[in-house]
DNA sequence: CTGTTAGCGCATTCAC
DNA sequence: GTGAATGCGCTAACAG
């Protein structure tokens, strides 16, 4: 492997200076068509690639950004991430995916790597920190895009989902639909998402008047396995319960599978909703009622608003919100 | 937003020189324990981060790396991103997630950009490129790991799945259940795992003394409504077939839904068998049968791959070959 | 339209 | 143990 080719090299070989060399790169006019063809030239027989790292020393903009996800195997999160990294993409922008793990500590980590890497602004999704530790860990980035999580900040935009309206809708609909013992699989404690669900779920019920026990909402970790072993517990305390809300779409495919054990069927005996319409709900047996959110939509919202912050054209942008839409198939 | 912290604050307010910084922050030894605690503690209250930039200009290396995928969105490439993401951040590297979307042009496109933010090294998967533009669009990255596919070069290892032993599987055990007039969706016309996948259906058929037509095989877009459409087309005109082998469970899964379409039972008219167990395949109905491979671990693997070939430690590391295991569920 | 000077923030020689 | 000089590859600001 010989030395790379430098700015240098192309501009000696094509008898110019630096800076015409440069001009020519960044789409400058102000070089006469005779120079940049000859310069264009000379790149392309050298195979010059200009180093965006040494173009980030001097400008200090990366054209990078960060996107930060709990899990990138969770189809909610790669619906998400596809969407941004399209719109990141078509607008010459690189992006580092990074795992947090559900983990504060890492997500800290990792923040702080991206700072490191200065990258020119990121995207954290589902962030588990403190509002405090967030507003830390954030502090050291000039544009941050929050996803379902709202902070008081001048340059941290949100894309959210509207969870609590989305949670009133599904209740709404299985009261309408004559169920009146509904159960809540709440996922994780310390989600956002959860307590907004878990908010509209209540309401709804307040709204029919009517008034159910606490005891059947309870958490649960945000998997098929997390959702089969807490409808099982759920359902084998409360067995007449004849519907049951799930935190997100892969609770309620692990709750469908704890029906099975117990020989409920759905949704005869009890009625099984989830929330978001990941790619799998449709396929399933039975295919799920569900609330819907726009995951590559919200993916590139979210990307969109970054990259506006960033360029400051629409920096009064105002955060998005997203109303999911009740989506009923069989499983009700 | 004031100003960033340099090394040489650091050095001021400490009362060293730049070098010294530099030592304590590479954990170079030669460095007084007690300048080297003044020092840190500076840091700490100026909230000093180095900047990787700075850095990779001088060392010529990021600490950052690439991976390139079709579509993030796939459940299978989520699974080895996972994988190898784990991997890159245990080991303190930033990984560029890139899809090509099985678009040539954006592939080399990105291989590019991806040169010019001068990644350490890059994973590459499936790749849609002829091998003399695919040795063509690496030959300026040093070291890169492809996923399923090979290519003639001593800087370049693979992991790879061996395909065709997991369709002979596959296959051998359809008519070992007493299927005969086995069809295949094949998946894309470009895709080497398509071809090998093929390779070992044919094999298998032929050590089998039976002879089919090449009728029985058609293409199909490796998506769920690839698999529908590409179902119902074959199905329309074979409607004698007793077992179906899709290109993945994608596929498979779409073969179903047509199945289902065309009053079909699975599998007492016609098995159907994907390949990759992707976690949706056991959750639909009937489960599939189908070929596991494991994503995350190969994911892993490519990664380690990568990284020791960077670290230039273990560069005499052979290709890794995973053999896919046969998941009989209810669909066969 | 083109070139010169200066620095972006850090690591790598060498000296002391 | 510590420091001074030099350069990584490029762009910004000014001259001409």
């Amino acid at each position: 492997m010989s030395k790379r080719v430098t700015m240098a090299d192309v501009a000696r070989e094509a008898d110019v200076s630096l800076m015409t060399v440069s001009r020519v790169i960044n789409q400058a006019d102000s070089v006469s068509d005779g120079t940049r063809q000859r310069i264009l030239d000379v790149i392309d027989t050298l195979g010059y690639r200009p180093s965006g790292i040494a173009r980030g020393l001097a400008t200090q903009r990366t054209g990078t950004l960060g996107l930060v996800v709990p899990d990138i195997a969770n189809p909610f999160f790669s619906g998400v991430a596809r969407g941004a990294e399209q719109i990141a993409y078509t607008e010459g922008y690189n992006v580092f995916l990074c795992n947090s793990e559900e983990d504060t500590a890492r997500e800290v980590d990792i923040l702080q790597s991206l700072e490191e890497k200065r990258v020119d602004g990121l995207i954290l999704c589902s962030s588990r920190l403190e509002d405090d530790d967030l507003a830390q860990a954030l502090s050291a980035h000039a544009f941050a895009v929050l996803f379902n999580r709202r902070i008081d900040s001048d340059s941290i935009r949100s894309t959210m989902v509207d969870d609590e309206s989305g949670a009133i809708k599904l209740t709404r609909y299985l009261l309408s639909s004559g169920r009146r013992r509904i159960g809540m699989l709440a996922g994780p404690p310390a989600s956002h998402s959860g307590h907004q669900r878990l908010r509209g779920y209540r309401a709804a019920l307040a709204a029919a008047d009517l008034t159910l026990s606490d005891d059947l909402v309870i958490p649960c970790t945000p998997s098929v396995t997390g959702g089969m072993s807490a409808a099982s517990d759920l359902l084998s305390v409360h067995s007449q319960l004849d519907a049951l809300i799930c935190y997100n779409d892969l609770v309620a495919v692990g709750a469908l599978q704890a029906c099975a054990e117990l020989e409920l069927s759905v949704p005869e005996d009890i009625a099984i909703a989830g929330f978001d319409d990941i790619p799998i709900s449709g396929l399933v047996t039975p295919p799920l009622t569900t609330c819907s959110v726009p995951l590559q939509t919200m993916g590139e919202a979210a990307m969109r608003l970054l990259l506006n912050q960033i360029s400051g054209c629409n920096s009064t942008d105002l955060d998005t919100v997203f109303y999911p839409e009740l989506v009923v198939r069989a499983s009700t």
